[in-house]
DNA sequence: GTCTATATGTTGATAGAC
DNA sequence: GTCTATCAACATATAGAC
């Protein structure tokens, strides 16, 4: 094939890895699905990613969480300003986007490259998820000085149920989406039993 | 190496097969770390396990999944006869197992192997971990008719925050495990807060 | 029951031509 | 920039000796 444009050319290659990578995992893609998705052969792929298959997936899931965390602050800041409104701009907005994994990239992709890599992800990752979230909870939480402190906490326990919807059988969450998230943040303002 | 009884060295067998798995999951153990760890060659497993790693796998995750059932429930069944201490019980159990990487099982183990397996599998998964929640939930909103209907939802739920609480890094999560369980709890009771 | 030997396939990576 | 060719490493799996 003639020679391209190199930042194209790569772009391109980013692409594909990116929509690879989300989808199936660091392990279960191979450099020679990537090459053939994006028409050139896999040995190919080292003249723009030299150091080979870690350096490009640490590459493509850094830019992916920086677009995400765009995306998800710019859901939460179209919402109303109230922390249920923002809550649930930014849960549909999620459950909007393809499934993130985040159960697989941490328990499976990171253990599969190296310490560093996986370290510098893992806190781009949480960064990227939670603090759009924590800056919700904090918000709602001023006057309680108690739970101000556990936004974080909360924070994440929100992200956890999100996960959660994207994972469990259809089976067991009978209802859409926005149903489901009506429930749970039904649940995150009045509790489920009441003690 | 002589000899060994059957029944006997098909166990041991079993047993290292499903430490492995359970702490790697399936794309990173192979047939030779399970020889390695159990002081045969992998050659030799396909003597107990005709059809190989797959049948392996899903052997030892269906033990493994009726075992954590069986504790589960004998976990929630010691505990006195209210919903909070039920599911506080439940959830110091589960933490105090090993983690299971729920997420990992089903979003990189699962779509590894056959999808008549995969399916097997997610069954067995579920209702261990679920019906047992399920059945707390249940008795809790026994008189709220529109919220009992919502049963598995809530039992999923709780799964999800147990499953995060395992999967979050250090940093986002200050204060021990039971801490964490007592923290979910109060907002399962009565929200975080407040509409 | 476990061994050795081997078949067969896949993977990430490198070297060098064009 | 992309190619072909090749490599070493490692995987699952099978055949047959002991």
């Amino acid at each position: 094939m003639a020679k391209q444009s190199q930042v194209i050319a790569r772009e391109r290659v980013l692409e594909a890895a990116e929509r690879l990578f989300a989808g199936r995992g660091y392990a279960a893609v191979t450099l020679r699905d990537i090459g053939q998705a994006v028409g050139i052969k896999h040995a190919s792929l080292y003249y723009h990613f030299p150091r080979g298959k870690e350096e490009l997936y640490v590459e493509v899931t850094a830019r992916r969480m920086q677009r995400y965390r765009e995306g998800l602050e710019r859901a939460i800041a179209s919402a109303r300003n109230g922390w249920y409104e923002r809550l649930e701009a930014a849960a549909n907005w999620m459950l909007a986007q393809p499934t993130m994994y985040l159960g697989r990239m941490m328990q499976s992709d990171m253990p599969a490259i190296s310490d560093e890599a996986a370290e510098q992800l893992r806190k781009i990752v949480y960064s990227s998820l939670l603090q759009p979230l924590v800056a919700i909870f904090q918000n709602a939480l001023q006057d309680n000085p108690e739970k101000l402190a556990r936004s974080a906490t909360y924070a994440g326990m929100f992200l956890s149920l999100i996960e959660g919807i994207d994972n469990l059988p259809a089976s067991y969450v009978q209802g859409s989406k926005q149903e489901l998230v009506k429930i749970m943040l039904d649940m995150l303002s009045n509790g489920i039993v009441g003690k």
